[in-house]
DNA sequence: ACAGAAAAATACAGTCGGTGTAAGATTTTT
DNA sequence: AAAAATCTTACACCGACTGTATTTTTCTGT
């Protein structure tokens, strides 16, 4: 037991098996890209992105058990993203407010993981099933961690729905905001335009929770 | 043009086709049903089902193009529920108070579509991934049909969120209350027994959003 | 430096959901 | 009864994904 102690370096793995195995997954993931892009997600197949990044069909699926994982990246970051903002929420700050200033700050830096992803990437996601399916359940656990966040902030029991209501309400309004930014990207607006819109109707949307959820989960 | 008001028949098929099709559909549905609650959705092969039913495997799949359609019925139902609900609001009645009435009745009257649909479906819907998304879908599209309804309701235009927030707000708390109940009925409860609870919890819940749709949609 | 251990990449065969097509069977129409 | 429409079937195929055994590459200990 303790004799792995010895053998294993706990912090960075610079071996040249770990650099070829980044190299290796980093070259499939962006010659997939390349092509969900050029020809569109339902249109590229697995042997392809094999074929161009002259790898084995079988290295593909070894490293992305799904073909989602291809072009779907920081997936747990945007999961974990409001539960994170409620858990860094400052003393005496509502979640609702705390969520509210995590969007109005992401919108501000225009972070994908708030739907700033590019025309390009957006229009891959949307006209793909496969993805906004998936997108979808992205959206969802990241409710899910939102409601354990919350309940575990409220101290309310695993019988109470309270939690998992406000992460409903909470949730929603980020998943409208998300969708909202999509569709100006997908009509041609710039980012800059973009945040500037959603700068204000953020405002409004959180707004219409504030009577509700003023006090709820308050630090 | 005005041909076809002569030879067909504008309100019964009855014939031994159509008879025949329709008994060939449910066939296969019931075998379908039967080996999903058996052996569950992912176990079940449609070549399975096909034998089961003793007809070709491309049949079942021209009656049902996907494998989730063999164990989801009423989806149109489903998906319509909440936009026909504010569509036959009373006169003076708002979105919210309409939506709370009719899930208040769909919860008194244990319907399926609000999810009292017994603990095998309900076990066989939670245990399969392919389903469960799919389900997901369903409460999407009713959410966006319901955020079209109140954009008629309200006269918004396109460009407006309001109605798609709204909606996700509305949708959202009647997407947590379905899951209450498939908690509750996994959890061995009877369906009077969750109609009990339920009752009180949707009235709180609903009553969350009082204060900020009380007039919303106002007929 | 070299042999053996560990791990990655590969080839291969297979399962399952889903599609296209052409041939055969059944019902309807004329 | 013949012809047209439609349902069913067999068959071959695609693409995502899995399991396994084999080969290649990297790492380790002497």
């Amino acid at each position: 037991m303790s004799a792995r102690v010895t053998t294993t370096k706990p912090t960075g793995p610079t071996g040249l098996r770990e650099t070829k195995k980044r190299e290796t997954r980093q070259l499939i993931s962006d010659r997939a890209t390349g092509l969900f892009i050029e020809q569109g997600f339902e249109r590229t197949t697995i042997a392809e992105i094999a074929d161009a990044a002259r790898v084995a069909k079988k290295t593909v699926t070894n490293y992305f058990p799904h073909k989602e994982d291809l072009a779907l990246d920081h997936q747990d970051e945007f999961v974990a993203g409001l539960a994170h903002a409620v858990a860094a929420r400052e003393s005496g700050e509502s979640a609702l407010a705390a969520l509210r200033r995590a969007f109005l700050s992401a919108v501000a830096a225009q972070d994908p993981v708030a739907g700033f992803a590019g025309p390009e990437f957006t229009r891959m996601v949307t006209e793909s099933p496969t993805l906004s399916t998936c997108l979808r359940g992205l959206h969802d656990q990241r409710e899910d961690a939102l409601a354990e966040a919350l309940a575990g902030a409220t101290g309310a029991t695993g019988d109470d729905i309270t939690p998992r209501t406000a992460a409903a309400l909470l949730g929603g309004v980020h998943r409208v905001l998300f969708r909202r930014i999509q569709d100006l990207t997908l009509a041609g607006r710039t980012n800059p335009e973009i945040a500037a819109v959603l700068a204000e109707e953020a405002t409004r949307a959180f707004g219409l929770l504030e009577p509700a959820l003023a006090d709820y989960a308050r630090a």
